[in-house]
RNA sequence: GGCGCUAUCGUCUAGUGGCCUAGGACGUCGCCCUCUCAAGGCGAAAACACGGGUUCGACUCCCGUUAGCGCUACCA
């Protein structure tokens, strides 16, 4: 391995879209590399012919990129340690089983899958561990070649040394030792020639000069086979950092079926990447202080392996709302623009007709009410479009018998104002109110209806500047003939 | 079942033997502000799983129990 440059990994297999736990694991793993001056790689592990998946690879980069975390070293950009996809490095892993091979610390198996699962049922019945009976470790040197000759299917094993201590230290949870007694024969090479994930990934850590191999916790069990692989090889061993589960709120793993697990799915809700990436960075870690909001760049300044603690987290999908109502409220104006006209558009609205000037004043009203971009025209249609109905429990509330004719008279005198500003209408309202000998609150809350169609949203005097005189008289006429 | 990992408010967490009357954040509740809803401010309820040690002193160290999770495939 050459000197101390750190180089991480992602390694995720393209059996669908890109896992919430898969971010973390891969935001923690570009974290490190940046704190750290070293190379964040991409390698795609689809050495599961049956669990392949058409465009995995595709979504999964493009899902990376979302999110912010691009990769020095993978599939399209290339690097000096490719391919970085398993099912171009065929050759490699059979060079590399022969080697195995020849140094007796692996065996060819001919069992069938249904002598094994026969001895796996047996075991269980007799209540032992699983594990392979090594009858094919006792072949003959010529019952191996006449079965290879004879074209009989075989998977490659690793030859388990027999009670020997297996001993590694995790970053994270310190040292671990696991009895060799406890470790199966593994498999490491298909009948099928593809290679398992336990040689693969040992091989290509080796080949890609991986130090850090920070991954999730589900692998702590099977890293005493990876550090019996690099013994065979004679390989030195990279440094480990088993990661903390991310869990259902029942506690289990998080898994599809108890909520959305994966990325798009938030972002095709509407979560910002900012959000997204600052609330999974803090599923297992924090800066040791108080502070919550954190934009990608402050991460990778302040992200240390040694700050992630052990156990598990729960997805916990409220304070993720937080964050992204934080982020959305910290973003320019004319990003949060650019993003409502896209909305616009995706709803159906034809955002042409308004000037951004317009929408601007929207933003500007509603920033500290919306948690989502889609809330603007959630929470407040009316800007978009007059109201078509009026709330019913807030016309029961605020809609008096005496409101028509209030809102009569406020339009008077709202019809004399010229190029009116917020202040006017204001001034305009308190004068009618006056001259009517009712409290304020008597045409305010009548008007917020008629203009709005509902009882709640920004300041009334914004809501009518924002839409603007004309308009607000047009809503104003039809509320008092709509509203009985 | 076996092996491994883990264990602080409902949730995310701070805490590395005395600073802890256990701090912060989300959520919840109350008050203030107020034309409504938010935002904001103030405040409240809310946790060291249990039992043994070690120590002058344990949330912090050790052991055990319990519980949860993970792994136990020719899946990753």
């Amino acid at each position: 391995m050459t000197a101390n440059e750190v180089r991480v990994r992602f390694a995720p297999s393209p059996t669908g879209f890109l896992h919430v736990g898969g971010l973390r694991t891969a935001l923690f793993n570009f974290l490190f590399a940046r704190n750290s001056g070293g190379k964040f790689i991409l390698r795609i592990e689809d050495t599961d012919r049956a669990r392949y998946v058409e465009g995995a690879v595709d979504n999964l980069i493009n899902t990376l990129h979302w999110a912010g975390l691009n990769y020095d070293e993978g599939p399209v950009v290339g690097g000096n340690f490719g391919p970085y996809v398993q099912s171009e490095r065929l050759a490699i892993y059979k060079k590399h089983i022969e080697m195995l091979l020849e140094k007796r610390v692996a065996y060819r198996c001919f069992c069938t899958p249904e002598r094994l699962e026969a001895m796996r049922k047996e075991q269980e019945r007799q209540k032992l561990q699983p594990k392979y009976d090594r009858t094919c470790l006792n072949l003959s040197e010529n019952e191996i070649n006449d079965n290879v000759a004879a074209g009989k299917a075989y998977v490659v094993r690793m030859r388990v040394p027999d009670n020997v201590t297996i001993k590694f230290s995790d970053i994270i949870r310190g040292d671990v030792e696991f009895s060799s007694e406890r470790v199966d024969d593994q498999v490491l090479l298909k009948s099928d020639g593809y290679p398992t994930y336990h040689l693969a990934n040992v091989v290509d850590d080796h080949l890609m000069e991986i130090s850090h191999v920070i991954r999730g916790e589900e692998w702590l069990s099977s890293t005493p086979k990876h550090v019996l692989l690099y013994e065979a090889f004679g390989w030195d061993v990279p440094k480990f950092a088993h990661l903390p589960l991310l869990l259902n709120p029942d506690r289990s793993k998080l898994s599809k079926r108890q909520g959305d697990v994966a990325v798009e799915d938030y972002r095709d809700k509407g979560y910002l990447k900012e959000a997204l990436v600052n609330f999974v960075a803090l599923l297992g870690w924090n800066p040791g202080d108080d502070r919550e909001i954190f934009s990608l760049q402050e991460l990778e300044n302040e992200f240390s392996l040694e700050k992630v603690n052990k156990s598990g987290a729960i997805f916990n999908v409220e304070k993720l709302n937080w964050l992204n109502f934080q982020h959305l409220r910290n973003k320019p104006e004319d990003e949060v623009l650019g993003m409502l006209k896209a909305h616009l558009a995706s709803a159906g609205i034809d955002a042409a007709q308004f000037t951004d000037e317009y929408l601007i004043q929207v933003i500007d009203a509603m920033r500290e009410r919306v948690s989502f971009v889609k809330d603007f025209t959630e929470k407040s249609p009316y800007f978009f479009s007059a109201p078509a109905a009026y709330e019913e429990a807030t016309v029961k509330k605020r809609w008096k018998p005496q409101s028509a004719e209030y809102l009569k008279k406020l339009a008077e005198e709202l019809s004399a104002l010229e190029n009116p500003s917020k202040s006017d209408y204001e001034e305009a309202l308190h004068r009618t109110a006056a001259a009517l000998g009712v409290g304020n609150g008597q045409l305010i809350h009548p008007l917020r209806l008629a203009v709005s169609g509902m009882g709640e949203g920004p300041g009334l005097f914004d809501i009518v500047n924002i839409l603007g005189k004309e308009e607000t008289l047009r809503r104003i006429n039809s509320a008092i003939e709509s509203i009985k």
